[in-house]
Order: structure tokens, then sequence, then C-alpha cells
RNA sequence: CGCGGGGUAGGGUAACGGUAACCCGUCAGGCUCAUAACCUGAAAAUUGCCGGUUCGAUUCCGGCCCCCGCAACCA
């Protein structure tokens, strides 16, 4: 067998002034799907996660909790890591927090580089102050050029020095990018869209602040007055995290770890939602043209999870769904398979408590788990097991050949759903078979003939459980277990609510 | 004329020039191995509106209406 390239794939971090939400357990979710998808294929994966530290909201949001904001940001960050569990998360995945001591360093000596490499300058930066709020405004925050909250109050334009990256001068190089791979942004509307962001002109943009305004930062080297805006300091960590620059993952050497997992790769895959588009597609890989390195291979965009009909999710309309409580309700795998199958993969989809259990029950208690009873049952009560013959027989089959090309083509297109449609169609072809051939009733009349039946039904039963391992690596395993030792699951795979 | 996405059966989506498909739900029948599950069939859509191109448009073109994001220094 050759061997395969290594594979690295990376959720963007999430920042930490809010509960973990369902939308980055959506991100991480799929993720990991292909995390393990690409394991099964034989590639060495290195996966990340972790979280975004710093910044103004999480240093107000510190404060407001009347916490310290390494303590605030502590527990913050601790909530996220129970994710992994939580959400069935390879457990060799790489956590990196942008408050790690070598996130820091390497947030510096990038900026050290790209500075040396003159794309870094120092100039009068005109922030919208209002007085009410007593806070920064941007321009969208704005109506008619005042503060909602305050229109009777003249906004104040107040000048500070800051530092400012030259992405103006990466238009072309982004633009040459874009061109020569058409994959680099998937789906292709989302390149679209970010073609043409670029292909409007590009202004610098300011990346550090005055510490004395805002402390909660990595201090800018050789400027003890400013420290880095957050974007700039928090893209870094997906050469951070593989130990960029001095092969140091996770406070431990590792030579040549960079090298392997950024170039021998072939770059990073990162999975991010819309609104990080810009960031991801534009500015990172702007950045990295700065320190001279490669850019990413490829930027996965998903959308929303919204409420019933679209709207936004918000906890003031009260439509928001915790990630932790469906677990705790309906089961890790039940959560994957919504968001395997029920979410379109790159678009806005709805996700409603009621909606969950329809699918839920529909799909995983009345398909998945329903026909692995009927069939365990038809083996076990006449001592029928799963063979290899059966199972190579099955492999060779047009049918299955068929599911897998879709199954295979799907994952690596990033397109779970029709991947996981494809294990579906198989399940459902799988009930009708054994409504066709009837193997219960010829077991009494044709003992050899439904004895063939039952055991090609336990080779389709296995063939399912591999294709779910990546989806729902528990249940795959389960399944995959019990028609080996030809057993009955000792209680429903999913019970019905 | 800022940019982008979208409006298809009760709900969610697919097809993208040639009798509108799938899932959930609903109704009727069948089956009994199974988690009242499973299988078959049915009802249900003038494909946002108006015009155009075409033998023929959900699909192409133009206009309009409506929804949803984004509008960079807000993570």
């Amino acid at each position: 067998m050759t061997k395969l390239n290594p594979f690295y794939i990376t959720t963007t971090l999430p920042y930490v002034n809010a509960e973990p939400h369902i939308g980055f357990a959506m991100e991480l979710i799929r993720a990991d799907i292909v995390a393990r998808y690409k394991k099964s294929q034989g590639h060495e994966v290195f996966f990340n996660t972790g979280t975004d530290e710093h910044g103004t909201k999480i240093h107000q949001k510190a404060q407001q909790s009347h916490m310290e904001t390494q303590a605030y940001v502590d527990q913050a960050s601790a909530r996220f890591k129970e994710l992994i569990p939580a959400l069935g998360i390879m457990p060799e995945i790489n956590f990196v927090r942008t408050t790690d001591a070598h996130h820091i360093k390497a947030a510096q000596e990038f900026w050290k580089i790209a500075d040396k490499n003159g794309l870094i300058y120092k100039k009068n930066y005109k922030i919208k102050y209002c007085v009410g709020c007593e806070l920064e405004k941007t321009e969208s925050e704005l109506v008619d050029g005042k503060c909602p909250l305050h229109p009777l109050q003249e906004i104040q334009i107040i000048e500070e020095e800051n530092y400012f990256f030259r992405f103006s001068l990466y238009q072309k190089p982004l633009m040459d990018l874009y061109e020569k791979w058409p994959g680099f942004v998937v789906p292709k509307s989302r390149l679209n869209e970010i073609q043409a962001f670029v292909e409007r002109g590009l202004e610098d943009f300011s990346i550090s602040r005055l510490a004395s305004k805002m402390p909660w930062g990595i201090p800018v080297p050789n400027d003890p007055t400013q420290v880095m805006y957050v974007w700039f300091d928090a893209l870094v960590n997906y050469i951070s995290a593989i130990g960029w620059p001095d092969d140091e993952i996770g406070g431990t050497k590792a030579a040549g770890a960079f090298k392997k997992w950024w170039t021998e790769s072939g770059g990073v895959v990162q999975y991010c939602g819309k609104d990080n588009l810009r960031q991801q597609a534009a500015m990172w890989q702007a950045m990295l043209m700065a320190v001279k390195l490669p850019p990413s291979k490829q930027i996965v965009i998903d959308g929303f999870v919204t409420g019933d009909g679209g709207v936004k999710m918000s906890k003031s309309l009260g439509n928001t769904v915790d990630p932790f409580e469906i677990v705790k309700g309906y089961g890790t795998d039940a959560l994957r398979y919504y968001v395997a199958r029920e979410l379109h993969p790159f678009e806005d989809s709805p996700f409603t408590i009621e909606r969950f259990k329809e699918a839920y029950n529909a799909h995983l208690a009345n398909g998945l788990g329903n026909l692995t009873s009927r069939i365990l049952k038809m083996a076990t009560a006449n001592e029928i097991k799963f063979d290899e013959a059966h199972a190579k027989a099955l492999a060779a089959s047009d049918e299955i050949v068929e599911i897998r090309r879709r199954y295979v083509e799907g994952l690596e297109r990033f397109d779970i759903q029709s991947a996981s449609n494809a294990i579906w169609d198989l399940i459902t072809a799988t009930d009708k078979i054994v409504q066709e051939r009837e193997p219960f009733k010829k077991i009494k009349t044709d003992k050899a003939a439904a004895t063939e039946d039952i055991k090609e039904l336990l080779a389709r039963l296995q063939a399912i459980g591999g294709m779910l391992a990546p989806i729902l690596p528990e249940t795959g395993a389960k399944i995959v277990d019990l028609v080996e030792k030809n057993q009955m699951p000792e209680s429903p795979l999913f019970m019905r609510k």
C-alpha cells in the first residue's frame, strides 16, 4: 500500500465570551467526522480545536462576572473542552488555547517576521466613540452617524495610534490563489463571494490596540504600549498548534512536526462558519504570505443553525439549543446523526427539539435501531452466524459498490449529508429485503434458503456499521461488534422517544 | 443602482429545458422477524408575481415583490 499523506484538519477556535452553542458543536462534529473518515482510510491525522481567549469582549465579560480575566478564561475554556467527550470527538484531538505560553510566543514571532518583512506599520487611526455608552462604535453599529442608544449625543472621533497590516498589498496574490485552486473554498458559492470581496479592493487593517485601554491581549513585540488585535493573534493558532515556529506541540518538542503537518500534508483543512469567510479565506491567507508560509489547503464554510423557520437563534427569542442538553436527553450519536444527515452541509438549517425528536424516532429508532434488532433476532434465534464469504460477496455487489462510491465521494467533498444518505439508503433497502424475502417465515419451510438470506442480512448490517463508524462512532462499533459476536443488543440501540 | 444566498406539496429539502423527486407528517392496505417498528399504495405543489425566448421552462432572459445573511478595524 502506498503511503498516504498526513492529514491536518482544524475547526475555528470559538470565542469564549459565551457558553458553547449548537453552531460550534456542529462544526466540531463535522470536522470530527471528516477526521475519523480520513483516519479510517489510512491517513495519519492531526485534528485541532481550542479556544480564542483574548480581546475586549472577554475582558468585559470577566469584569461583569467579577472575575480575574485569567480565571474567567480558564473556566470558560474548560467548558468548551467538555464538548470533546460530550460530542464523541476523537480523544486524541489537540486543544490549543490562545493564552498558552507556546501560542503567545508563536503569535509574537509571527508578528516579528511580518514586521521584518515590512508588512506592519504604525499610523493614526480614528475611532468613533460614544460618550453615552463609553464605548468605541463601528460604522455598522451607527444609525445616521449616531449611536442608536444615545442619538442626542454626537459621536466623538478619537485618534489613536495603532499598528496596521498591509492587507492591501495582497489583492493580487489572493486573487491568484483563488484562481489557481478553485477548490480552495468549499462550497463554490463561497469562493465566488470571497473573490468578489477581494476584487473590490482591500484596505489595511489595524492589528493592535492600546494596552492602556485594553490590556487583555498578547503584547506587541518591542512595544509594551500595544497589544495585538485578537484576530491577528487567534489565526496564528493554526500553525502554533502544530509546533510553529519551533516544533513544540502542547509544551513538548516534536521534531519535524510543523513541516509534516503544514507542508507534507498539503496544508490544513479549516472548517468554519460563514461569518468567518473573510478572516479565514482572505486575512489569514494574506498573513501567511506575509511570513512566507504556504496557504491553507481548503476552507470549508458551513451555514448557521437557525431556529424554526430560519430565524436567527438568540437567547432573547428563547430558541437556542444547548448541545449538552441534547446529548443528555438523547445521547451523543443522536446529536451527531442530526448534524450529519438532517442539517445542510453548507447552508443554514433549522434545529428545533421537535425536528430533532422526529428525526431521531424516524431514522435512529425506527430505521437503524429497529433494523439491527430484527436482523440480530433472526440470527441469534436460529444460531446463524456472520461469515466473511457473505461479506465479500456483498462488498462486490453492484449495489454496495455504488453505495460506497456515494459515501466516499460525499465525504471527500465534505458533503456529509449525502454520505449519510448513502448509508440510510442501504438501511432502507435492507428493511425491504427482509419484507420481500421473509426469511422469518421461510425458516420454517426452507431452512437453507432462509439461512442464506440471514447471512446476507448480517453482512449488510456489518457493512452499515462500518460505514457508520466515522459518523456515529459508538453505534457503528457496537453494531459491528454485535454482528461478529452474534448477540442481540442488551437494550435497544435507540429507544423511541 | 453595495455584495451574496434564497422563495418548489402541511414542514424540511431535490431536480435545473421535455410528464416535479425524496424525507417527515397524514390516510388506506399488507406483514408479524423487529423498538406499535417494517413493506406497499394513496391524497397533497397552477415550482413568489408579471412578461419574454422556446415546439416545450421549476429549469434560460428581463422586471417586480418578499425573506435571510454580510457591509471588513464587531470573534
